[in-house]
DNA sequence: TTAGGGTTAG
């Protein structure tokens, strides 16, 4: 009895009822103790909510002897976690040094463990003092001392210490330490992949839990496509998925970009009645969208019973995405209409929305409120939002003069705005001089001087371009692989840029060179401004033709009947070459061809592209 | 009395 009343708070109905008992003492470590003033106690450490208060509590706590008392201990050790690192080292020291450790079972270790795992080095230190006094862990103890797992330098080496020790407790079996050693490993990098997929196809009784935890490892680790084989590979071991397990599929989903495998799965939730938990739906609405189908990511979010702000987020992004500016702005107020506090992201969101569909007053304004009316700090993606709704519009002079205003440095990406709206814009002057800074800033990125190597070409000062590229050459510039992907017959096919050109399927090879050839004859080339390259380097005009973006495309043509639409989707932003090439692909091939890239939709019908060629 | 997997932006 006296253990129960150590180990339990004294504010919950089943130890009330204990406490009706006269019978029982508090505790025997500390007879002098009033009950009362032990609650006094812990009531003073429940509202605690600063350091000096923690103090108070304290020296309250020594005076009256109660640093003997676990559950106080444990309670104090909760109050202090949060204020950071000076009062958890305080919690952790009296923990340590409490003669009633020689008390001390599995469920107070794993309570003082979930104090103090927002430290990170305090869960483990906890840890191998118990391991000192040879007090065995029990499956609770190892999801709470991973949780500190992340924090700490080498998450992969915490995985594989708390692995060694499940095995020297005879825990390796365990299911709950399957999953949590699963998601571990799966959170510490690539690296890590391989041992959690070891101790997923160890694990005997697999659950959702279990194949959750597997599936959200690769898709972490951007390998999507294997999730997904995973979750396929779920329904033929008659492993039933729930909710959580259709949200980590669609996050594979989203990066893939493969709508009819989001649709799949929207019929799917519906036939096996998986509970459409808010969290599902969000995920649903994302991935809807972000894989091309807005309206069926709107109907999603019509017919939620509640929603969230992350619910209302994912709309107002994806209408903004596909370039529904004023639908966003729309679904935004009616957000605040429905009480929901925008957020940061919120934000981002709207601005996004605004600057899309050119709304440069709305713009403004909803930047303006963001301090006035909402309290909200704008953040350096929100200036890079009113910089690009200002270059988008063409007022070129107000981003720069917002650019300079800005309160922190302005980072690459924002450059990199300003100097498409150079381009699109014929600002030549200001783009070659903004693109030096950017050079300066950032001088490894090889995008940055394909940029400039543009404003060359459009000043047709040839020599100089030339001498760009050669610079770059000897440099060791680093590129982002460019990897695009596309979805067939419920397959997902990637293409890698430039990838293994001999080991390439042949008929991709010769429909590539098809198309380069079909579209220089309708004068490709000649009918752009965007020329990348001069004519005569036929080396690097070839190198153009092996973009992940042009391998999907000609794969699709290859492959589908004529009049499907194409999507792809693809890691980094379109290239200006890429792009121009699309709208001819479209014109010449009679196709509409949806590219995704990084930041928003591209879709190309009868040679034109729904970005306006701004992106 | 303690538990394991998931969703918005960048």
């Amino acid at each position: 009895m006296m253990a129960l009343l150590l180990l339990t708070s004294p504010l919950t109905p089943f130890e009330m009822k204990l406490e009706s008992q006269d019978d029982v003492r508090l505790s025997s470590s500390s007879p002098s103790l009033s009950r009362a003033g032990e609650q006094r106690c812990l009531s003073l450490l429940l509202v605690s909510s600063s350091l000096s208060q923690i103090l108070q509590s304290l020296a309250f706590l020594l005076k009256s002897g109660l640093q003997s008392n676990l559950l106080v201990l444990t309670r104090f050790a909760a109050a202090a976690a949060p204020l950071g690192p000076a009062a958890t080292a305080v919690a952790a020291a009296l923990l340590f040094s409490s003669p009633s450790l020689l008390f001390y079972d599995s469920f107070l270790l794993n309570t003082a463990l979930r104090c103090l795992s927002p430290s990170p080095f305090h869960p483990l230190h906890l840890f191998s003092f118990m391991l000192r006094l040879s007090l065995p862990p029990n499956h609770f103890t190892f999801p709470f001392l991973l949780k500190s797992v992340a924090a700490l330098p080498s998450p992969l080496v915490s995985a594989a210490l708390s692995h060694a020790a499940s095995i020297r407790f005879g825990f390796a079996g365990d299911p709950l330490v399957q999953n949590t050693l699963i998601h571990a490993y799966g959170s510490s990098g690539d690296a890590g992949l391989e041992p959690a997929r070891k101790v997923f196809d160890e694990t005997r009784k697999s659950n959702p839990v279990t194949f959750s935890s597997m599936i959200g490892g690769y898709v972490r680790s951007g390998r999507s496509n294997d999730a997904i084989t995973l979750f396929r590979q779920m329904q033929l071991a008659c492993v039933r998925p729930d909710d959580v397990t259709i949200t980590t599929v669609l996050s594979a989903c989203v990066n893939l970009g493969a709508l009819e495998f989001a649709k799949w799965i929207n019929s799917y939730i519906f036939r096996a009645q998986i509970p459409r938990s808010i969290s599902l739906s969000n995920a649903l609405i994302d991935a809807l969208a972000k894989c091309g189908d807005i309206d069926a990511a709107m109907e999603v979010f019509n017919e939620m019973p509640e929603r969230n702000i992350i619910s209302w987020t994912s709309v107002i992004d994806g209408l903004a995405m596909h370039g529904r500016g004023d639908d966003a702005v729309r679904v935004f107020e009616g957000m605040k209409l429905a009480r929901v506090q925008p957020d940061s992201v919120a934000f981002i969101g709207v601005l996004k929305a605004c600057s899309h569909a050119g709304m440069v007053t709305a713009g403004r304004r909803y930047f303006e409120s963001m301090t006035e009316e909402f309290g909200i700090e704008p953040r350096i993606e929100h200036y890079g939002c009113m910089v690009d709704l200002f270059s988008r519009a063409g007022i070129v002079e107000e981003a720069m003069g917002f650019l300079q205003s800005m309160p922190m440095k302005p980072n690459p990406v924002i450059w990199r705005t300003l100097i498409a709206a150079c381009r699109v814009h014929g600002r030549l002057e200001l783009g070659e001089k903004v693109t030096h800074q950017l050079i300066k800033e950032d001088p490894l990125y090889d995008s940055n001087y394909v940029l400039l190597s543009n404003f060359y070409a459009l000043k047709r000062r040839w020599k100089k371009k030339w001498e760009i590229r050669t610079a770059m050459g000897q440099q060791g510039m680093r590129k982002a692989p460019g990897c695009s992907s596309l979805e067939l017959n419920g397959e997902i096919y990637e293409f890698i840029a430039g990838g293994e050109k001999l080991s390439m399927n042949p008929e991709i090879r010769e429909m590539v060179e098809e198309i380069a050839k079909k579209l220089k004859s309708v004068g490709y080339v000649a009918a752009t401004k965007e020329v990348l390259l001069d004519l005569d380097e036929e080396d690097k005009e070839e190198a153009l033709n092996w973009h992940s973006e042009k391998l999907a495309v000609a794969f699709a043509l290859l492959k589908t009947s004529p009049g499907t639409i194409i999507r792809v989707v693809k890691n980094l932003r379109v290239c200006g070459d890429c792009h121009s090439a699309m709208k001819f692909i479209s014109k010449v091939y009679e196709r509409e061809i949806v590219v995704r890239d990084r930041s928003r939709f591209h879709c190309f019908k009868d040679g034109v592209c729904s970005c306006k060629d701004f992106w």
